[in-house]
DNA sequence: AAGACGGGGCC
DNA sequence: GGCCCAGTCTT
């Protein structure tokens, strides 16, 4: 059985069925920053903020976010470090720099226009599959599906949808589905209504089916399966990281702050000098000197232990022992400049993007001082 | 296909 | 403590 004669086998009144939703969309849609127009700049930028983050958390990064950029081109000519830092918090930072590369490409190629096809739409980088067909379907009412975990939630259980959606080739499953459903008088009413209900009713735990305005499609419940429903195999393990860091500061109060390295974890994110802790035979803060002074020449004076933070990344967990400092010697600046080091000032420091985790070590920091 | 890539909210 | 979130990129 191929996915059409899968999805026929369904037997749901499609008219119905999208009435039904579109009609509970426009009375319960929740008046959200981004739906105020359809400024394609606008809703790509809250598609990319969306992305694997929930809607209550993207709110007021995306509304500072439009006071700081208002336009493509605002964005296309901000300074990285300008953009790091409206993405500071949000997570997932290789968004923000893969849409500024994106925005140029728009600019560069588009004259700055959006482009409205498939085919261009996802060439841009960091627009995948379920990106393009949102931008496609609310900013153009193209009728191109927009399948993202609520979509593959909803219609798992309204079509009885069996397959693991760990699996990448399990979402060309839905996307077939959404073809076959989707409204072509209303594109974007009905990918959104899709994606508002799994946010709203068909919530991963605990649906409220008996508020559902689809529930007499939903085969699920008519089964009595919803909870069931959808089949996720994957299994994540995570392994623990042991760091040792402080926070050091000179004779002028300015902060000694490392720049992360442009590819990987939080890449070109700044943070507090650290490392990793890759042997037990020495004392934390007598290891981290040791690190300190092969690295950059001088032996930091370690004053007092500040606090041990254990923060989960999804796949992995940094365990870091974070202790306060003090350079009173002068650091070569040749080596600050060639590893990454810097000096800087309270003001400066407020301006320049940090790990979460490295904000909670401040806090604590500046609390216990 | 599987792993890298953040952070927070909910049960 | 695990799951999930308006996913994409790299290998």
């Amino acid at each position: 059985m191929n996915d059409l004669e899968f999805f026929y086998a369904k037997k749901i009144n499609i008219a119905e069925f999208q009435n039904d939703l579109i009609s509970w969309f426009e009375r319960e849609q929740r008046d959200l920053p981004w739906r105020k127009n359809k400024d394609p700049y606008r809703v790509w930028v809250s598609e990319i903020m969306l992305q694997q983050t929930r809607v209550d958390t993207v709110i007021p990064f995306y509304n500072r976010f439009m006071e700081w950029f208002p336009t493509l081109e605002e964005f296309a000519d901000a300074e990285e470090e300008r953009i790091l830092k409206a993405w500071e918090g949000l997570g997932y930072y290789s968004r923000v720099r893969n849409l500024q590369t994106a925005a140029r490409e728009v600019r560069a190629a588009y004259n700055g226009e959006v482009p409205d096809t498939p085919e261009e739409i996802a060439k841009l980088k960091g627009v995948g599959p379920y990106t393009a067909g949102a931008i496609l379907s609310i900013a153009y009412g193209k009728p191109e599906p927009a399948v993202d975990g609520n979509v593959m939630r909803v219609l798992s259980r309204i079509l009885l949808i069996k397959e693991d959606i760990a699996k990448p080739k399990t979402r060309k499953v839905f996307e077939a589905a959404v073809r076959e459903l989707i409204d072509h008088d209303n594109p974007s009413f009905f990918n959104q209504a899709l994606m508002e209900l799994g946010a709203l009713i068909c919530k991963p735990s605990n649906p409220a089916c008996l508020l559902c305005p689809v529930q007499q499609h939903c085969q699920a419940f008519e089964e009595g399966v919803q909870t069931e429903l959808p089949i996720k195999i994957k299994v994540k393990k995570s392994r623990t990281i042991p760091l040792v860091s402080a926070i050091i500061t000179n004779e002028k109060g300015e902060y000694l702050i490392h720049k992360r390295p442009s590819e990987g974890l939080l890449a070109n994110l700044w943070e507090f000098p650290n490392f990793e802790i890759h042997t037990s035979l020495l004392p934390k803060r007598e290891f981290f000197q040791a690190e300190f002074k092969a690295l950059l020449g001088v032996i930091p004076v370690i004053q007092q232990h500040i606090t041990k933070i254990d923060h989960v990344f999804s796949h992995l967990v940094w365990n870091v022992d974070t202790f306060a400092g003090m350079i009173d010697t002068e650091i070569d600046g040749r080596k600050l400049a060639e590893n990454h080091y810097k000096w800087v000032n309270t003001v400066e420091l407020e301006e320049l993007a940090f790990p979460v985790s490295h904000q909670k070590m401040l806090k604590a920091y500046l609390e216990q001082r």
